[in-house]
DNA sequence: TTTT
DNA sequence: TTTT
């Protein structure tokens, strides 16, 4: 089935630093903001113009553990994943859109507090380790949640 | 400035037809919703879930004429762009925020009105026409509002 | 370590069959060329030219087996994967290169054989079968070879 | 025409400074190698490998005379481009071949040399300068050899 | 609202 | 060697 591909890959700084969620079971949540930033100069004015667009990262469980030890805010990460657009009804009875990234790869770009491997993917990694045992993680944290129906 | 990354890559099937708006001026803006499906089979109860994601894709100018032109409700895509969250004040008060991909690139990978040449890019195509010249496009359209300042 | 990115997507048509090699121990290898195009109109002569570039894409254990199965010569697909040069002493005592790409995600865009999912990933699928438990493949082969020391 | 995709991301490291050919008629071409690293753990002996991978990078014009200006050999850069294998006769009679990134977009990560602006591409950048008119380029070279016929 |  |  499918035939479809669903991408989105960033380069940018994060806003705030990694908030997670914890829930029974062992699954974890981990949520930041990301920015990036495009330039251009306005052909009338001739000034230069900077836009931020900020990012609604998400990441799970091992991925989301790694990213809160190691990245803070003010940190550039290249991020990997899907779109996903969540809605519900608000109070006034109107639909409401929030657009998240469900990370599936990233690789740190710089990190504030020490960092050994820098490199991750929730379904092996990007650059080199998709194939990576679990030797890379001495202590790994429950493997569960991937595809479980939490309503995040 | 910079040193960002704002990239999205989708292939999905167009879920209506192609909506032009045409602005003074010469500029033009296409619109139109792409559906992407994630199927996996649920852990606990072994049965095959599918998830439709919905895009809301804008295309500018001549890419928006050529995807006009060529692309029907349930044709399949390849498209490339940015990803840009719009906001504004709903009636409540309340911010609302509505997520767009911008069109950079994109080729047709299946049309159901003729198309001769489906491949395209705002900024030169994406497989190997990225430095095309001009005579690809026999009676240009006004090259504007690439950087224009249009409320969208 | 790391902290890199080794990307590569394509969309193109085989030149050719899959062609498998079985190993001992279960696991296997598919390759198969792949071609993807790119025009342009000269500037001085006026000319369209189409240019083709022809990729080795290689393919592994169950994903090298799906495509083999669904595969034919001149069917479409997205492919994802690493850039890989592998050398050699030739005859001559000189070095010789070939690159090759290394999959990682596909997804068939049209296929000659009848196909009952055409989504894929070594690592989990592109769109939204990232975390697709075992189910999805009722008698799964061997799952080796993913890290594994041969000489391809 | 087409329907294809050749696309190339990388973040990796420069193994050496941007080498640059000048030709008659203005136009240039840089080039310097690319390093990406692939990290795994081996899992009959447990033991950590890293291998690295060198791409060939080639950039033009404009976009050649950015890098050489601000980028060194070490420095990390985000590079975005198309593969182009490109082959000649042997000495011995055999065919041989050499594969290129020939870069379209690109954003640096760490320059050694300083720089005002790290987002680049030949077809408008990346991040959010696809449309960046020519005021961002005081003193623009010759836009020429973009689809040039040079033997490279 | 698409597709298999 | 593919495809339009």
């Amino acid at each position: 089935m499918s035939g479809t591909l669903n991408k989105v890959m960033l380069i940018g700084h994060l806003g705030d630093d990694v908030k997670m969620h914890y829930f029974e079971g062992g699954n974890s949540i981990g949520r930041f903001p990301l920015a990036t930033n495009e330039t251009y100069v306005n052909r009338q004015t001739g000034e230069r113009v900077t836009n931020t667009e900020w990012h609604n990262i998400v990441v799970r469980n091992k991925a989301a553990e790694v990213c809160e030890k190691y990245l803070s805010k003010g940190d550039k990460i290249y991020v990997e994943g899907r779109i996903k657009t969540r809605q519900w009804q608000g109070d006034d009875g109107n639909t409401r859109y929030s657009t998240e990234i469900q990370v599936t790869d990233f690789t740190f770009l710089s990190t504030k507090k020490e960092s050994g491997d820098n490199n991750f993917s929730q379904a092996g990694p990007s650059s080199s380790t998709e194939n990576r045992p679990a030797g890379n993680n001495p202590t790994p944290p429950q493997d569960t949640g991937e595809d479980d129906d939490l309503p995040f």
